[in-house]
DNA sequence: TTATTACATCGCAATATTACGATAAATTGG
DNA sequence: CCAATTTATCGTAATATTGCGATGTAATAA
């Protein structure tokens, strides 16, 4: 039926499949990582840089924003678009919580 | 036209957005907390455990096997699963690469 | 005001994902 | 051998995602 059955699990498997799945494109990858190095912030002259459609970027880039990992400022007649630390640390430890909860050493396999 | 241009984009990007897939679904994140609390690893009881079909179950195993994070191995009548330590600190590695490389301290926002 | 620039949103077509019943395959117990 | 058990796979319906052209909106420039 294509629909997630959401009540099955908990808020925190919820929301970190949430955020995993913005994580889950190579574009939203991609422009993570320009906002990253080009720690200036920029706008959507990521069409220009990745070759996608500019309708394209700017729902790419509404993803990163709605879960708050990018925020946007109007400048003049563009928008400057950066990550924002804060949240950027807080999905940093969803996944570090996680990944830390398997103990390294573990005969199982 | 929904299907990714993945020729746009390195081979990292694409890896990790892959990757990311996997994990950008609950009851996937539900699997494999699952796994980690119960060491010693476990079958299809997901399915009483999850609330989800047997058909789905499997369906969402494959996809954690088709990445390497977990391993089957055939127990009697039933399969056993179980994380793979390796792979793990692999996929562990490459968003730790991902989160690190922005720095903390960035007067952007 | 009008034109230009930059971005967002709408609407659609192509494709992918999710869930599950039905069925197949493989193993154990008799 | 046959039945029971467990898991995988197939097929399909419902829904979601991806990409983009077209259009809307807002700000600046002339």
């Amino acid at each position: 039926m294509g629909v997630t059955k959401t009540d099955l699990f908990t808020d925190q498997q919820n929301e970190l499949a949430k955020i995993a799945k913005v994580f889950a494109h190579p574009a939203r990858i991609a422009i993570l990582e320009y906002l990253i190095q080009a720690n200036s912030c920029i706008n959507g002259d990521l069409v220009q840089e990745l070759g996608l459609a500019q309708a394209t970027i700017s729902q790419h880039l509404r993803e990163l924003k709605e879960i708050g990992l990018i925020k946007g400022s109007i400048e003049g007649v563009s928008v400057n678009y950066c990550i924002d630390p804060i949240r950027w640390a807080e999905v940093q430890n969803l996944f570090q919580d996680l990944f830390s909860g398997f103990p390294k050493i573990s005969g199982c396999c």
